[in-house]
RNA sequence: GCACCCGUAGCUCAAUUGGAUAGAGCAUCUGACUACGAAUCAGAAGGUUUCAGGUUCAACUCCUGACGGGUGCACCA
């Protein structure tokens, strides 16, 4: 059972046009328009399927609109300018639909026809540093698409790829064994691998034989070395016991955690396999995958076009002259595993912008490989600071995970100290907790994943404004109404009066429309607006429409049934972006 | 140099993927609280969508070329 009406609507003309006009193509689409003016949906089948069937755009509307003149939810509809056709419910349906939403466990969310078994491949720290900012949208960003495409009915794997193995690895070794001290580690073991860390990969930048030192001692580990071996036993226990309690904060969860180390062993097989198959060769004592001038050389993953037209080899090195192996070897090993060991059909991956061409790279590969699986590269931008510049603390370095998360928490808690004096200290943590990383977490998605966005405090934890706080807000009236009233009592007979309340009928049975809009490009921004119009709305809905003294019963109830199903689509999209409510605050 | 991304109101961003008069929020100005919670709402003002061509019934969206910004370009991840 669906409750979008817009679904319903769609499926009927698509079945009308391919019954009727089986060669139109592509078929027709559904527009919701706000505009009241031109009614509440429109297509613009008529104006695209004009040249496919030779008949003017006019005549084509006005078969469309014959068709759907006794259509029991619709009104006539109505051809407006050149040849588009606009659809309105007849305010029955709406409430008929908006009984049915009521009752659904699931607010309208239906599955897909065709679930597929997805995995998701994202946050993936290195663990030789402690988590900073720049792993925040990877593991947000991950874990919202997670909650998404499961409740979609897809079958949803988790996988955190841990970089615990490169060469980060080999500068540590190298560091412990120069400068390590025992007792400073277990004191405090990320402050002092990550000094060795960075010792030793500042000098490296001016001197190349420590670099040098530091991949042998990467060699090593990834031989099997017994000392190297121990000691990355150590540190990496350490590290991931502290990554740990960042995804219990932050409410993040994997089915696997299953880091490039994991890996290791099938590395020399999937090289040799590569050069087997005649997909890589050695090339200046490396191995690596070259062009196999399929491609337009312009679309060549592993070519460059110079300035004349001359191309140049941009190789995927799969094997380093020295022996050691890469990022993108262990990738082939993992998507190798995951096809042969979870079965899985997509992986889609979650990382910066700047790993484009790695992974333009690695698909290709994959793809010569013959390997049958639907790969994706969900990327997005850098965090700026308030310089329009990455991110970074006064002194320059990356923030760390903690410390944002704690000043989230802090700034939310102040506000709440001065617009609830008289709350009790341990209620106003708790929900200065859910704001405050709330906020952090809608703003990371709040907009375009494809572009750079900037940091700001104040504007992340602005109480108004498409903000976290707002929609919690939205909520806790939502909350406060139900508290007093009680809860509907549900079923029909339902009213609505106000045009305001019809407005928020239609948005409220959108909502699953609206995840699987999401899910088209994986654009969790597009939730994030439909909430914030959801709560706008509801605002409105408020200040004009009273609930507790409303002049009938049937009003009262109707009003209620849209209170409750306002909070239930708040909670539930708020979930979806991995964000938490409070009933009260 | 080449490739990818971006350029929309003073600021931060949308625009259902080629649809009707380009929408929000901040900030600014004006109004509404002995409250179903003002952490809210109503209203005003703000635009040659960087520029120049082209395709189309229709362009912020597609193509070509400028200009400006970001990122990446062989053994890092």
């Amino acid at each position: 059972m669906t409750t979008s009406l817009l679904f319903q609507l769609e499926q009927k003309i698509q079945l009308w046009a391919t019954n009727h006009y089986p060669e139109s193509g592509k078929g027709p689409w559904v527009n919701p328009c706000q505009d009241e003016r031109y009614g509440h949906f429109q297509t613009n089948w008529a104006m695209v399927s004009t040249k496919v069937l030779k008949l003017s755009p006019k005549e084509l509307a006005q078969k469309l609109v014959d068709a759907f003149q006794t259509d029991p939810d619709l009104l006539p509809p109505v051809i407006a300018g050149p040849g588009f056709v606009n659809f309105t419910f007849k305010k029955e349906a709406i409430l008929h639909a908006l009984d049915t939403l009521s009752q659904d466990p699931h607010f309208g969310i239906r599955c897909v026809n065709q679930p597929q078994r997805i995995l998701l491949d994202f946050s993936s720290p290195n663990v030789a540093k402690q988590m900073h900012v720049g792993h925040i949208r990877s593991t947000i960003l991950g874990e919202s698409l997670a909650r998404i495409l499961k409740s979609l009915g897809h079958h949803v794997v988790t996988d955190n790829h841990l970089g615990d193995w490169g060469t980060q690895f080999g500068m540590v070794l190298l560091g412990y064994k120069r400068a390590g001290n025992e007792e400073a580690l277990k004191a405090d073991p990320f402050a002092h691998l990550e000094t060795l860390y960075k010792s030793v990969q500042e000098e490296t930048k001016t001197n190349e034989a420590i670099l040098i030192q530091a991949r042998h001692e990467l060699l090593k580990l990834q031989q099997g070395d017994p000392e190297n071996r121990a000691l990355w036993e150590t540190f990496i226990t350490l590290s991931k016991a502290d990554i740990q309690r960042i995804y219990e904060r932050l409410d993040i969860h994997f089915d696997y955690t299953l880091g490039e180390s994991f890996y290791n062993n099938l590395l020399p097989l999937v090289v040799r396999e590569m050069k087997e198959k005649g997909i890589a060769r050695e090339s200046e004592g490396a191995i690596a995958v070259f062009s196999d001038q399929t491609l337009p050389p312009k679309h060549d993953p592993f070519l460059v076009v110079e300035k004349g037209g001359a191309t140049k080899d941009a190789p995927f090195i799969i094997q380093k002259s020295d022996g050691a192996y890469l990022y993108g070897t262990t990738d082939l090993a993992t998507i190798k595993y995951r096809l042969e060991t979870l079965h899985v059909e997509q992986s889609i991956y979650v990382t910066d912008s700047r790993q484009q061409q790695h992974f333009n790279q690695l698909f290709a590969t994959t793809k010569r490989w013959g390997i049958p699986m639907e790969l994706e590269h969900v990327w997005f931008g850098t965090i700026l600071g308030p310089d329009k510049t990455p991110i970074k603390t006064r002194e320059g370095k990356p923030i760390k995970l903690k410390e944002l998360l704690d000043e989230a928490e802090q700034r939310a808690g102040n506000i709440l100290l001065e617009k609830r004096p008289n709350m009790e200290p341990e209620k106003q943590k708790a929900i200065a907790r859910v704001v405050g990383l709330g906020a952090l977490k809608y703003a990371d998605q709040a907009q375009n994943r494809n572009l750079d966005y900037v940091f700001d405090w104040d504007k992340m934890l602005a109480f108004d404004g498409n903000t976290a706080p707002y929609l919690i807000n939205a909520y806790v009236r939502t909350r406060s109404i139900l508290r007093k009233a009680g809860l509907p009592l549900g079923g029909l007979p339902l009213s609505l009066e106000h045009e305001v309340e019809l407005e928020l009928s239609r948005k409220l049975l959108a909502y699953g429309d609206c995840l699987h809009a999401v899910t088209q490009e994986y654009r969790p921004h597009l939730l994030c607006t439909y909430l914030f119009e959801t709560a706008a709305l509801f605002h409105k809905f408020f200040e004009n429409c009273p609930v507790l003294r409303a002049e009938t019963d049937t009003l009262k109830n109707s009003r209620l049934v849209l209170s409750q199903l306002t909070g239930d689509v708040l909670k539930s999209g708020l979930w979806h972006l991995g964000i938490g409510t409070v009933e009260e605050m």
